[in-house]
DNA sequence: CTACCAACGTTGGAGTTCCCAACGAATGAC
DNA sequence: GTCATTCGTTGGGAACTCCAACGTTGGTAG
């Protein structure tokens, strides 16, 4: 008889994937998300266009594909993006004089302004994520973190 | 002139952002799904079910409602996975005596086996993700990764 | 100068995960 | 016996991710 076939060969087996990394990962990272989420939405807000805000402060005048290579977003959805950040006049979208087919995205004041109030929103809802650890500990949390994501390269 | 609108005054928004715990949570997390979804993938499994069949194998013959509240997936898509799961006669599923609203769930033979397989692709999909780090990295990671996701109770 | 290939923004569509509302059937409490 | 609750199921939607295609524009090799 083999061993899989024995009743209770594989008990335990919930537990054992529940205590997985990427079990784990998933459901701190399910915490991060809602918490993130729900401080943004205070002020009306979601998180791909808090980060891609944050990218076009850092950035200046940049192109919408360049934009998508730093954050990782999709093309397509930067497009949608920079519409509803546009709407809410967060951001210029204007043609590169220099390269025709680029759009030449820049901060407006109304945006900085705005990425201010995110950029504490954020911050407090990443303090609530780590509450249960003391400074050192989130000091260490965050450097095995990226270097597992930085692995991925 | 408030800070806000000091040119500069938002400079590096973006490497903060790509720093903050919910971001790099979200890219380990991504990391970790992608890795298990293509190691069980390679056995025509996905996670959710995965996670299923591992519920199945601890708690014998049970509702599927139980296994939505042990595992956390809606009852919508419980129905779903369970019917991929018994398409495949991995699971039975058949009407509980004692409570005819119930469905007993069991894990037949040929889903203990597939189970046993499915473990494996995963820890070695696990064993890839944390590549990065040294076994006492690890177990470090997991401890505080399991305090961070404990605090959501 | 003319082909050709690459990059740009955009549109369309699909897939996954998560969540909510409703329904008929069945159970249990009062 | 009535009523609230639970069960499995169906339907739908929000949010994020990813891929394929298209017309336009730019750069380059011949």
């Amino acid at each position: 008889m083999a061993d899989e076939d024995r009743p209770g060969a594989s008990t335990a087996a919930l537990a054992r994937i529940q205590t997985l990394p990427s079990w784990l990962l998933n459901r701190a990272s399910a915490r991060g998300r809602r918490l993130v989420a729900e401080a943004l939405a205070r002020d009306g807000m979601r998180m791909p266009h808090h980060a891609v805000l944050s990218a076009v402060a850092d950035l200046g005048p940049v192109a919408q594909a360049e934009l998508g290579r730093t954050t990782g977003f999709d093309p397509k959805d930067m497009v949608g993006i920079l519409n509803d950040l546009q709407a809410q006049d967060l951001v210029s979208r204007a043609p590169d004089p220099s390269d025709r087919r680029k759009n030449a995205i820049t901060l407006t004041p109304a945006g900085r302004r705005r990425l201010a109030r995110l950029a504490k929103l954020g911050d407090e809802a990443n303090e609530t994520l780590l509450a249960a650890l003391t400074p050192a500990e989130r000091e260490l949390f965050l450097a095995l973190l990226t270097r597992v994501v930085e692995e991925d390269a």
